[in-house]
DNA sequence: GATCTCACG
DNA sequence: ACGTACGTGAGATCC
């Protein structure tokens, strides 16, 4: 049975709808009439067609390349009445509400956009049927595509259904010659001129025998009667514009996505609601016969209640060793409830109550997670270790996690929760975590919701992420992101679980002591400070720090902020000479960072049985790939300033038969632009072990490689540094202190001695634009909507971003591959030590003392190994008492 | 909740 | 004539 698709011509639907339908207001005073004659039509047409497919486009405000070609295209149109207006949102809301497909874009009309959809479709051998109130859509109709034009009288619908030979039965003409028509008659609803004197029997006539408007050009002067004949001539031109903007473009850059347009249950809860709230009372009863209909038709969504430990048991018996996916919820690290799904026996909600209590509910689905027969489907499934081993169940390795795979699709997104997984990737619409809950404060626990509601919320996550597997995996594989997914992403969930388990033990009076030190200094410091301006504030208010400084004391700031003055750092060490209280005022701010984010951060967090602090390392946060730490971020413990770097001494392993290792990469990152952009010069060195930063100091300056000063030297590193970033030469001379001129001077020496990094930067942008993304050595991707900014600022932006990623993003692969292997290799030769921090180029072991030498050498071998590249891979490994005396 | 500032690689 | 280095997370202020 061949495939169909309806594409419904938005715009052209609901003006019919509204003009045919009198207008309506529920009992809100919200006028209804359009959505309710557009939902009238639409189910009609469902019935009738009964496609697989269904998508609506709409017409955007914005002009149309038709506007930009002719400005008085359209014009002297009416505007759309307020009362329209005002129910084009609220029937958008419905279509998404029962999960329908919406398209639009900005320099296209809904009509290109149908036009470009029935094409692909055509293309894929599935049917399309154009729904559109414009007979302009005749032009689109073929042997295998139908357009039907609804009419809506007295509430009664009826359809005018035209393939090609319909067209050529009613109008005489085909359907392409149907724009020639058009050209030369004209359309006085669009404002398309036409041909002065030629009407719609003129033209149909002249086409008729001539077929094309160059023909009938052409040949004008054998045309009668003699005024079109004239006009022709004299209008030609004015009939080839009008043929354009009659013509419907069918190559609009958009695709289609067949998950996403295809019908699923269009009577969702949510749609219900709608319909209820809009009154729409005869389409309610179809909505409640429906619901049940398509319950019949087992296309809609069940789920099986599971309270006691007898229906658990009878559950778990017969559930097929197969593909589960499944979803714990937990309230402060509690399990209420777990949810499961499998195709064939449908959804489940397993929920913790006095007939079955926690314990018996963990204890009896333990089976699944640890019987590797049983292929597990989670999303998040990081946290979910920490439960399951909580009630002391070790899970399995899991077969799939979903927000891991969305991240790897598009790592931009902020979140990768259920709902907005189902939206994109399936094209379905689910109330989200926010709809059910709320949020803020007001927020609900689901404990606050019927039991049908929460067993309904629950067990539709876990369809929702059986019904994600097949679709992300098969987009991964399409991306070449497989190995990265399954060799890298996946194992490093546990990697980091264990990470998180152990945490890092801190020494509580040691941070006390630096605490109260740092507190004293404050004082002290806050003292002068107020005597030196003569007058008390708040020095954490930048505000007023700044009125003090930029105005009662006259200093010239200038750098300004969206609300005054910037106190930042870099502006104040500018005025250090003139002032004696900027420098009290830096130093201020590195004690006051140094109290309140770490000493006082660090106490707060450590858990008081046993000073250890446990963080949460994110896996699905970074665009390039790299990990976060967060509650506390552990991989900004300050180490760039002295004062600061006390700070590691507090953090020590669990006891004396412990010490720490710290492994970090040398020039990680360079190296892997060495080897990306395959420059020799930058190969050779780091192949012969060279200072990097001297050699590129030589090779800038122009100065023999022994006669590099210190500060040449430093100023190439930050050189160095810009390439790795996507170099701009304002920043680099902001950097160094330097001419904006000078610094453009040294990037273009640099490129110069290395070409190679010239190219990839030029090859690296290309690239981007052209495909729309840049990836990483193990084909990591971040898409790139910058770079499609006309904004120069966005677009810039942009092109760092691009340079940028693939070598901070295969830095970022290279140590998650390191990690796991050390992990594995710690677990397998049963050693003591593990694994504790990472942080980006390095990882903290708390090292058994007995396993020093061997760890060591684990972690030099397994991080150097961990890739093969054109230069050697190189790693610092420093044994100490504390993080301190580690580096 | 937005803004500013600052800690890290 | 633009507005500028890449990637993060957290605390404090202020509206």
């Amino acid at each position: 049975m061949q495939q169909k698709i309806m594409l419904v011509d938005g715009n052209s639907i609901v003006n019919r709808a509204f003009f045919g339908v009198p207008l309506l207001t529920n009992h809100d005073g919200i006028y209804t009439n359009a959505v309710y004659g557009f939902m009238n039509i639409l189910f009609k047409m469902l019935d009738e067609e009964k496609p697989d497919y269904l998508a609506v486009a709409f017409d955007l405000h914005a002009p149309t390349f038709r506007h930009r070609t002719y400005d008085a295209y359209k014009a002297g149109r009416k505007e759309m009445p307020t009362e329209l207006r005002g129910q084009m949102p609220i029937l958008k809301e419905m279509l998404s509400a029962m999960g329908i497909c919406q398209y639009a874009m900005e320099g296209f009309e809904a009509d290109d956009i149908l036009g470009t959809l029935s094409k692909i479709a055509e293309d894929q051998g599935i049917a399309p049927v154009i729904v559109s109130g414009d007979r302009d859509m005749l032009q689109l109709a073929s042997d295998t595509l139908k357009v039907c034009i609804p009419k809506t009288k007295g509430g009664k619908t009826e359809t005018e259904n035209y393939y090609a030979a319909d067209v050529v039965a009613k109008y005489g003409v085909t359907p392409t010659e149907f724009i020639d028509m058009k050209a030369l008659m004209g359309d006085t609803s669009d404002n398309i001129p036409g041909v002065p004197g030629i009407g719609e029997k003129t033209a149909s006539k002249i086409i008729q025998a001539y077929h094309t408007v160059e023909e009938a050009i052409a040949h004008a002067e054998e045309i009668k009667p003699k005024k079109a004949s004239e006009n022709l001539v004299a209008y030609a031109d004015q009939a080839r514009l009008s043929y354009y903007l009659a013509k419907i473009v069918r190559n609009v850059p958009l695709e289609l996505n067949l998950e996403q347009v295809k019908i699923g249950n269009l009577f969702t809860p949510a749609a219900y609601e709608m319909a209820k709230k809009l009154e729409f009372k005869s389409m309610l009863s179809r909505f409640e016969n429906q619901t049940q209909n398509v319950v019949s038709a087992e296309n809609v969504f069940t789920y099986q209640f599971i309270q006691t430990a007898k229906e658990l048991e009878e559950l778990i018996q017969n559930l097929p060793k197969e593909e589960i996916a499944y979803r714990f919820f937990a309230e402060d690290h509690q399990v209420t409830g777990l949810s499961l799904y499998c195709p064939k026996k449908n959804a489940f909600w397993i929920e913790v109550s006095q007939t079955l209590p926690v314990e018996t509910l963990m204890k009896m689905t333990a089976v699944l997670f640890q019987d590797q027969e049983y292929a597990l489907l989670g999303s998040d499934v990081k946290s979910e270790i920490h439960l399951l081993r909580f009630y002391g169940i070790e899970p399995q390795k899991v077969a799939f996690d979903a927000a891991i795979a969305a991240y790897l699709l598009n790592p931009l997104q902020s979140e990768y929760a259920y709902d907005t997984l189902a939206k994109d990737f399936l094209g379905e619409i689910v109330p989200s975590e926010e709809e059910i809950l709320g949020k803020g404060k007001s927020k609900k626990s689901l404990k606050d919701l019927l039991p049908e509601e929460r067993a309904l919320f629950c067990a539709k996550q876990a369809e929702v992420i059986y019904r994600l597997y097949p679709v992300l995996l098969e987009k991964l594989k399409e991306t070449e992101q497989l190995f990265l997914y399954r060799e890298i992403e996946l194992p490093l969930i546990y990697v980091l679980a264990d990470m998180e388990q152990v945490g890092i033990k801190i020494d509580r009076h040691a941070t006390e002591d630096f605490q109260a030190r740092l507190s004293d200094a404050i004082d002290s410091v806050s003292a002068e400070i107020y005597e030196m301006t003569g007058e008390v504030f708040n020095l954490n208010s930048p505000k007023q720090l700044g009125e003090i400084l930029f105005e009662k004391m006259g200093l010239k700031g200038g750098k300004k902020t969206k609300t005054g003055y910037s106190t930042a750092a870099d502006v104040l060490e500018k005025l250090k000479t003139k002032h004696p209280v900027i420098e009290k005022i830096l130093y201020y701010r590195q004690l006051a960072k140094l109290k309140s984010t770490y000493a006082d951060g660090l106490l707060t967090v450590a858990n008081p049985e046993n000073d250890r602090i446990y963080s949460t390392f994110n896996q699905t946060i970074t665009a390039t790939g790299r990990i976060s730490s967060s509650e506390p971020n552990l991989q900004n413990i300050p180490i760039r300033l002295e004062l600061g770097r006390e700070l590691r001494k507090v953090f020590i392993p669990e006891d004396e038969s412990y010490c720490f290792l710290d492994a970090d990469y040398s020039q990680i990152e360079l190296r892997v632009l060495a080897h990306i952009s395959q420059d020799p010069t930058l190969i050779e060195a780091f192949r012969t072990g060279q200072d990097i930063h001297r050699l590129t100091a030589s090779q800038v300056f122009h100065v023999p490689f022994e006669e590099v000063t210190a500060r040449q030297r430093s100023n190439a590193k930050a050189v160095n540094f810009g390439i790795v970033y996507g170099i701009g030469a304002f920043s680099l001379s902001q950097d160094l202190g330097i001419s904006r001129k000078e610094a453009e001077q040294y990037i273009e020496g640099y490129f110069t001695k290395y070409p190679k990094i010239r190219d990839y930067m030029t090859q690296t942008i290309e690239q981007a634009t052209e495909n729309g993304y840049v990836s990483t050595m193990y084909h990591r991707r971040r898409p790139m909507p910058e770079l499609k900014s006309n904004q120069f600022a966005q677009h810039a932006f942009g092109e760092r971003v691009a340079m940028n990623m693939p070598i901070q993003g295969s830095a970022a692969d290279i140590i998650k591959i390191a990690m796991i292997r050390v992990h594995h290799a710690l677990k397998e030769g049963n050693y003591r030590s593990r694994l504790v921090l990472q942080v980006h180029d390095e990882l903290l072991i708390e090292t058994y003392l007995e396993e020093k030498e061997a760890v060591a050498q684990i972690l030099r071998d397994n991080m150097e190994q961990a890739a093969q590249l054109a230069v050697p891979l190189e790693v610092d490994v420093h044994a100490g008492k504390s993080w301190f005396d580690a580096k």
